[in-house]
DNA sequence: ATTCAACTTGACAATATTTGTCAAATATAA
DNA sequence: TTATATTTGACAAATATTGTCAAGTTGAAT
């Protein structure tokens, strides 16, 4: 596998090397450092704005950090049920077969 | 591909088929006419609660239900989102990453 | 064409979840 | 200790979800 950092750990870690404080970055996305905080430790979730300008931000690669972030947010929505990882199966069958309608094969 | 029916599709095909009336399934969901109605059309989702009573009311294939039902809500979270095939794969090889750590491998 | 039952639609209300602030508590370092 | 950075948790605001209701549409049977 890849990598198998979360967003968070992405986060700190980038910031970190920066130098760069809470308040920093927090200002810059006009939001309170608790906030950030706990985007950082994985208690609250960002949302997709906030993930994009921290990409911006902490020059993380945007396409790699908007991954794992919608993975995260896809592996909490089914992360108390039993058939979640048939469920994924599933929806990737749903898109490919979706894909394949409107490229008209 | 097997079965590529829609929550809703699968919940009016079968309503049907057994001749009950939306407000005689609605009635035992304990909501609107209006609601279910919806539901089966697709213009709004159904809860997980409401997913389990249908396919007991309906005697619908409560597996096959909930994952349709649940690789409906994925789609839903990804539909407008580039790289969301992208994070449905990496979603899944984190799902198994997990597996095998917590079965002891 | 009128009537009736089933279903649909959309405006709105209630509730739940998400997203944020703030102030106090806890580290960490000088 | 003092100062700065981070964390925590109670709360508030904003947004999304889930529901009701009443009026509108559809279709079948007079």
């Amino acid at each position: 596998m890849k990598n198998s950092r979360s967003v968070g750990e992405l986060l700190r870690e980038k910031r970190e090397e920066k130098g760069l404080l809470l308040r920093h970055v927090s200002a810059e996305l006009d939001i309170d450092t608790a906030i950030l905080s706990k985007i950082e430790r994985g208690e609250r979730k960002a949302n997709k704005e906030q993930i994009i300008k921290l990409a911006e931000i902490l020059d993380l690669n945007k396409e790699d950090l908007v991954v794992q972030y919608l993975s995260e947010k896809i592996l909490y929505e089914i992360k108390d049920e039993e058939l979640g990882e048939k469920a994924l199966k599933v929806a990737e069958q749903q898109i490919k077969y979706n894909n394949k309608k409107n490229s008209g094969q």
